[in-house]
DNA sequence: CAAGAAATGATATATTATAACATATCACCC
DNA sequence: GGGTGATATGTTATAATATATCATTTCTTG
């Protein structure tokens, strides 16, 4: 059993710090701007391994003073899901920082129910049994949500 | 190959008669009330299988000349999903009327982006893959999300 | 039929998201 | 390096989805 989660403890900085390296890398590498505005929402999803909603991105942003509209942390949210550098959680209508910007959105969310924390993972065995599901029945996939409720193995055990 | 989605002219009408006799079988069993108002909302569902938002069902209970306001069609949602006879589609806030509702909500759902159909499906390899993984990060599941948009057979071949 | 429980009505408001147009900033060419 | 078109953000307004709260009605059951 390997936990997803990362432990109580860990060096978040360092979570932080690669996930803007590698979103600065991906925006590189599709030739897209990675602005200021993008860096600072980007920045605020990582600040943890939860689900944030996007007022709750504009309300930080206000806490620091400025001056942003919705329509602002709509775009920012829409350019890093385009890049799959975040992705959407429907189920909490949340954005969630991807650590694996390069998985082609076939991942599946884990979300925990106490603690709020969201992991990532993805799964060849249930990517497989999706597809050959939709072939089963004549179905040509575009997209997929798998978003899995619970309890985290920390939140299970303490 | 065998098509969830019903056929193009099949009797609607049967659809929406073994609907309504299953949830109030359901109903019965569960010692739920049935009323005018959760029958209206849950055959209102089953005019399509397309999935209907909240305010769709509102609209169209007011264009009958019913003076019902929002809470009313939530709580007969609660009510309907609470028995599993209607599931909330997580990506597209919209609810659609469940043809097997003793499934336990472990299903899948397959949405036409082309025709707006959406068929449910109960596949035995993807709950299974589903847990696995969930087993193998030591996550205690509560409940799936497994939406999956694209193309049914129909719109793929026409 | 009375009394409590369950359902619905009614009003207000919270939460999530987008449309439309104005302004600012950037990238590129000359 | 300055003009120009493209890209990004600002600004205002509003649409779409959902819930809290309290009042009233309807149902059930003794």
């Amino acid at each position: 059993m390997t936990d997803l989660f990362p432990k109580k403890g860990h060096d978040h900085d360092r979570c932080i710090d690669s996930a803007i390296a590698q979103a600065e890398k991906v925006c590189e590498a599709e030739n897209a701007r990675f602005t200021d505005m993008r860096r600072k929402v980007f920045s605020l999803i990582w600040q943890s391994h939860k689900a944030v909603t996007a007022y709750e991105l504009l309300d930080a942003l206000q806490a620091e003073g400025q001056r942003v509209q919705p329509p602002t942390v709509y775009r920012a949210l829409e350019f890093l899901t385009d890049l799959g550098l975040v992705h959407r959680i429907e189920s909490l209508n949340a954005y969630f920082g991807c650590d694996q910007p390069d998985c082609d959105h076939l991942g599946q969310y884990f979300i925990c129910t106490r603690c709020g924390r969201v992991a990532e993972t993805v799964d060849e065995d249930v990517s497989i049994a999706v597809r050959k599901a939709a072939k089963n029945v004549g179905f040509k996939i575009q997209a997929t949500t798998v978003e899995i409720k619970g309890l985290c193995h920390d939140c299970t055990t303490h």
